[in-house]
DNA sequence: GATTGACCTTGACTAAGGTCAATTTTTTTA
DNA sequence: TAAAAAAATTGACCTTAGTCAAGGTCAATC
């Protein structure tokens, strides 16, 4: 009961679960389970029937598509605190569209679909909250079809570089990257050796500084000009 | 008053507004213009705040975003009875993410976001259409980058043919680009050169035959093998 | 029915990034 | 700590699709 409370408390400040009340955050989390997974555990795979969605409580999780030749894609990177698999709860047929597994050992938290769909009824302030992430999630996609599209490898690292950037810095910054290089490329839809050879090129220009997952922005206004 | 109602008859139809009631549909139409507007007429800009949204009654509409330097990517290419930019209602700050201009002469029906999100909070049954609505969005843009990165361009062209097909139709079928190619082929990402040296090589292998904007696919079963 | 303009096609060339293979570095596990 | 496995890097080469430029087609318009 105790132990509840504190993950309640932790819940009120999920954006999806910020319109809930009291008892509803019970009945929430009285539907859900703590899950632990080691490493490379799939969650879920596209294609299958969708019963939950999920929210991280540590480590870090992919979703991604495989081509039919096995290529990997990933769509998308989650730590901590975020939730997913949220809007599969109004895709027709309740299918997941992509697969889901855990990168490093995680803890993530279940919830019943159904049973949040049922509360959602009741509760027109979370689907507007509900409204507000998709509408969040599909202005993230359409801004990756952009990058995709109309900008090359280099850019699209740049920007995630500077995304990973706390908030204020212009000076000398460092960012560690906390997720396996392959992946980052993957999510960047660069190959691993190009995604390599860009860091490469920029620490020869002198506009960072690698060493291992650690990167030194030498000049963050440089690299901002890039973009 | 009776030409209002024919046009409320068709909105019943359309899935954003099928859970309104009849005093619902006349208010949305009360606070809606429609608008007729030439070829090649913006709609509205990227960037700029968001006061509408907008539903099709004929013509075609293409969403679209530009890189720095003036190139060109097609989001999406709308058609009649196709609602757009509803999902910008619950984006933050009320801004398009994207351009819109009518391709051909168009009519389209104005709707106000602010009357239409009031509205929302008393309709529950509406805003699960919504978030409906927004799901398959998301999916699409998913797919969008699976075949981005995941597939070629003769791929993603071939998908896009089969796309046009009425339903069911095994033997010889026979499709009308109602588009340019040029913006079809930025819809796809591929550059109107390659658009046509794929279309090309296609008729040379008898998969298909070209016909100015009409496109005879001469073995359909062939076309699916390559996917 | 010639002229304009939009759109499409074709050819020659190029470049960005992918592929394959070998090697090094790092991490994990025994 | 040694051995094995996984991840990252590097080099050589290749492929896909982009770029640039020229020419063609079609429809609208004067």
């Amino acid at each position: 009961m105790e132990c509840n409370q504190i993950i309640i408390d932790e819940l009120h400040h999920i954006p999806l679960f910020e319109a809930l009340d009291q008892s509803q955050l019970e009945k929430t989390l009285s539907s859900s389970q703590i899950i632990s997974l080691p490493a490379k555990t799939r969650l879920f795979e596209s294609g299958q029937p969708a019963k939950y969605f999920y929210m991280v409580n540590s480590g870090q999780i992919k979703l991604f598509c495989i081509s039919p030749d096995g290529d990997e894609k990933v769509m998308e990177i989650l730590y901590p605190k975020q939730t997913f698999a949220e809007a599969v709860m109004f895709m027709p047929q309740h299918i997941y569209p992509v697969n889901a597994e855990t990168i490093v050992d995680s803890e993530v938290l279940r919830f019943d679909m159904q049973h949040f769909h049922d509360l959602l009824k009741d509760s027109q302030e979370s689907c507007f909250r509900l409204l507000s992430i998709m509408s969040r999630h599909l202005h993230a996609k359409i801004s990756d079809i952009n990058n995709l599209t109309l900008h090359n490898a280099t850019y699209r690292l740049v920007v995630y570089l500077l995304e990973q950037l706390p908030d204020e810095a212009t000076a000398l910054s460092s960012i560690h990257l906390s997720t396996p290089k392959s992946i980052i490329a993957s999510l960047l839809s660069i190959q691993p050796e190009t995604f390599s050879r860009i860091l490469l090129r920029m620490s020869k220009q002198g506009l960072i500084e690698i060493h291992g997952n650690d990167i030194i922005l030498h000049d963050v206004d440089g690299l901002r000009d890039m973009l």
